[in-house]
RNA sequence: CGGGGCGUGGCGCAGCCCGGUAGCGCACCUGCUUUGGGAGCAGGGAGUCGGAGGUUCAAAUCCUCUCGCCCCGACCA
């Protein structure tokens, strides 16, 4: 079934919201598909959602692609867990603390290595069981020091964390590399110029990891890239890299929103927590361990930051909240038998993916929201091509306008998405 | 935590310096006209001025404390 414009009472902002500083932020709140609650903590309305869930969608194909099963752990966490690694300690005022009942302490998980590593030591315990690979898409808290930017850091947020482990350090790396094409292969569908660069472990720990960055002007990171060759990593990972390490070629730097990180840990949590299992002489050896993150809720911040324009939102296809927006212009036109079949075709076609701006409004409200919502097509019906068996087609990405009948609308709609979303 | 800025209908703001019946634009509601790029006219609803305390005959306005939000920095996935 289709969406109607009807059903959702959002309105998109005539004016800027003051607080916000970033484009990503203010249009996501000038168009309706976020809500500030407090600092860094946000509801997702109708238009936003949708758009997460379609990034979440991209990230649970390519997770069962690479072989990871899905779970959905505990955010709230006792203490004594993150006291067996010391992070209880370690992690300090990022920790989001709190008591229950009988003033036990708990945690809000940030991350779920101790969780998980918990898990798997009671679960697995033969090297038969393994490797293990698991992922799950969950809201974080973090209390940071300076939450902003909207999206890009907040303190609640939604994140796809992966675990993996292994019998021996080969395996460990195997998956590693498993998972850092998966994420090249996720940023790739959704539509985003992502790069893979060498990174420090910071808390997370261990002593090998990348990140993937979308590279973009109010990105937080700073990252250094050869010109000459692939190589590329954080300025925190080499901060006094002047040329390449690899061909000595020069560097230049660029800033960077970080979306993907992937971690070998190696026995960094499977030692301090016991977590052993028994290989084929009976031995017990702890469990190797890798972990990979994604910041979905962050991705949605990030594609937008690399794909608008002064109308608003341009969405990459493959994440727009819908794939098409019908604008009916003129009182009646919504009614209009041939109209009503024209829909049918596109519900047939995309189903939930087709909006319908249906609205009693004025062409020129319902062309700017369409155009500040960024979604993909819009299928424009006026009387004056709806007259002549013809609708017309925007490409919002373009501005590109097209003439089709009404019985071809559907047929051009799907050329257009599969050339729009092709690798 | 240091520095700067800001809290007044849903959004954007004025009023504060110099105390005296809370205002503008947009949005919203009703009616009529309008309908291919944020319409026009008329009418209407909506705000304990972030909170507490104080000064005063009288506080959005002055004083004290406090909470929240935004930006820069330090810090950090």
């Amino acid at each position: 079934m289709f969406v109607r414009a009807r059903q959702d009472p959002v309105l998109t902002l005539h004016e800027e919201p003051a607080e916000a500083e970033v484009v990503s932020h203010r249009l996501m709140l000038r168009a309706g598909f976020i809500k500030k609650l407090a600092g860094g903590v946000y509801s997702f309305l109708p238009m936003g959602v949708r758009a997460l869930r379609k990034i979440e969608g991209i990230v649970r194909e390519e997770m069962s692609r690479a072989g990871a099963l899905e779970v959905l752990l505990p955010a709230l966490q006792p203490s004594d867990l993150w006291e067996r690694t010391g992070r209880w300690d370690k992690y300090g005022k990022e920790l989001f603390r709190l008591s229950d009942r009988h003033d036990r302490p708990f945690a809000l998980g940030p991350t779920h290595e101790e969780v998980v590593t918990d898990l798997i030591s009671q679960t697995v315990h033969s090297y038969r069981q393994l490797p293990v690979l698991i992922y799950q898409i969950q809201t974080k808290f973090r209390d940071e020091i300076r939450p902003r930017f909207g999206l890009l850091r907040g303190r609640e947020f939604v994140m796809k964390d992966a675990y993996s482990f292994s019998a021996d350090e080969d395996d460990a790396r195997r998956i590693y590399g498993i998972m850092q094409e998966s994420y090249a292969r996720i940023f790739r569908r959704i539509g985003l110029d992502s790069r893979m660069v060498e990174a420090d472990s910071g808390l997370i720990g261990g002593n090998l990891s990348h990140e993937f960055m979308i590279l973009a002007a109010s990105g937080e990171d700073t990252v250094l890239i050869c010109e000459k060759c692939s190589w590329a990593a954080n300025v925190e990972k080499e901060p006094d890299a002047l040329a390449c390490p690899k061909c000595g070629g020069p560097v230049s730097s660029k800033t960077a929103i970080e979306v993907g990180h992937v971690f070998y840990l190696g026995h960094k949590y499977s030692v301090p927590m016991e977590a052993a299992f028994l290989d084929k002489e009976g031995k017990e050896i702890p469990f190797y361990m890798g972990c990979y993150g994604i910041g979905v809720s962050r991705l949605l911040a990030a594609a937008l930051e690399q794909s608008h324009d002064e109308q608003g939102m341009v969405w990459p296809p493959a994440i727009a909240p819908f794939r098409v927006s019908v604008l009916t212009l003129g009182p009646g036109m919504a009614d209009r038998p041939e109209v009503q079949e024209a829909i049918r075709t596109l519900e047939d076609l995309w189903g939930e993916d087709v909006y319908i701006d249906d609205r009693d409004l004025r062409p020129g409200i319902k062309f700017q929201d369409a155009d500040l919502r960024g979604f993909p097509y819009q299928v424009i019906l006026g009387e004056r091509n709806v007259a002549q068996g013809q609708a017309e087609i925007k490409i919002r990405r373009s501005g590109e306008r097209l003439i089709v009948t009404l019985d071809s609308l559907a047929i051009a709609l799907s050329d257009l998405y599969e050339s729009d979303t092709q690798d």
